[in-house]
DNA sequence: AAATGATGTTAATGTAGATTAACATTTTTA
DNA sequence: TAAAAATGTTAATCTACATTAACATCATTT
């Protein structure tokens, strides 16, 4: 199994000890899905952790109309999960669907506590990895109360231009949290300057 | 110092040694603020995390146009800080301010390294408080996507049901990205049915 | 106890973005 | 290569919430 690009991201955060390297590998799986293929699906119990190798993912919930919000997308070297599942062990309120063909180098559940035990710098990279998740996270909510959906967009394209590109538009309107008809009107307003 | 409050946190999570208590005893200390006070102001960098041992804090963003946007408020076992700042820091794009008189025990960032060096434990803590912290806030960009704000209002008053009581109307409606004069119509139409 | 400031309410009017619906274009499949 | 499915556009109409403004109530200070 190739986790070489796992290897490489990690390095950029903590350096691991050739055992400690020997150990992760036994603890982690490779995964391939299909594009169209679900991770997750709602309600369903989260078991893993996926690192995003190749391809691409969304992660959205579908309200009780049936609209679908998406939260994230993940590309590669991208944390792909509905975390709150899988730290508390309960129904997920999310889905995670493939939207190319993807790989994933995956954590499950039950060995977590072990790896975080016997290489306590990857607990470490999972804290640095989540305070900045979390930080962007506030930082999107603040956006999403303080501008108009013509600057979240322009915010978006710039701070993503390679997932702007590899997704339909109607994904990027539901992320920004608008409608798709909406978004095709600030493109061709902002196309007329 | 009476860092009673803190301990008792700690120890519903992880459990301390003496030895270890002793030592973090000596890296955090003890803050008196006033109603008013700001713990922290946009643009300045944030030195250090509070955990809140009584009053009440609320965290916000003033906009170009002069809004003020509330992220959270901390009330007492809770955490209040701008981390985005903390972490990389950076100028902060956020104001911690008391609106009740607040004592806090604090960590200061140039203890950080040391203390989770010397209680691993409270890297442990420190990462599972804020893989809640971003599921939360991932559970509020989701609400404040597919909810309406009367909605959004009653899940908030369910959930905090102190905090409703003690803090100022107009900032809770801040908190849930509306206006006191929405918020207003939306409770006298939930007083009529 | 009056005055000041902070907080809350009501109502009229305005607007960003939703909804609907019809159609255009691109991609995928048979 | 035709048909079907997925994606994108345009325009009319609608609505949740913002804005403005005037006033009401409550708390704090003098």
């Amino acid at each position: 199994m190739n986790i070489q690009p796992l290897l490489n991201y990690i390095s950029k955060i903590v350096a691991l000890t050739d055992e400690e390297i020997t150990f992760l590998t036994s603890q982690v799986a490779s995964r391939k899905y299909l594009k169209g293929q679900y991770i997750l699906q709602q309600g369903d119990i989260n078991k893993s952790v996926c690192f995003v190798v190749s391809g691409c993912t969304k992660m959205f919930y579908v309200d009780t109309d049936g609209q679908e919000h998406i939260l994230m997308f993940a590309v590669e070297d991208w944390w792909s999960s509905d975390l709150g599942s899988f730290i508390s062990q309960t129904p997920s309120d999310f889905n995670v669907q493939c939207i190319e063909d993807t790989e994933c180098i995956v954590f499950s559940y039950n060995n977590m506590e072990e790896t975080y035990a016997k290489i306590p710098k990857l607990e470490r990279l999972f804290r640095k990895t989540i305070e900045k998740a979390f930080v962007a996270s506030q930082k999107r909510i603040v956006r999403n109360f303080s501008m108009s959906a013509k600057e979240r967009y322009l915010i978006f394209k710039d701070s993503y231009p390679e997932i702007e590109q590899r997704i339909p538009q109607y994904m990027v309107a539901s992320y920004l949290g608008i409608t798709k008809e909406f978004l095709s009107k600030i493109k061709s307003q902002i196309a007329f300057q």
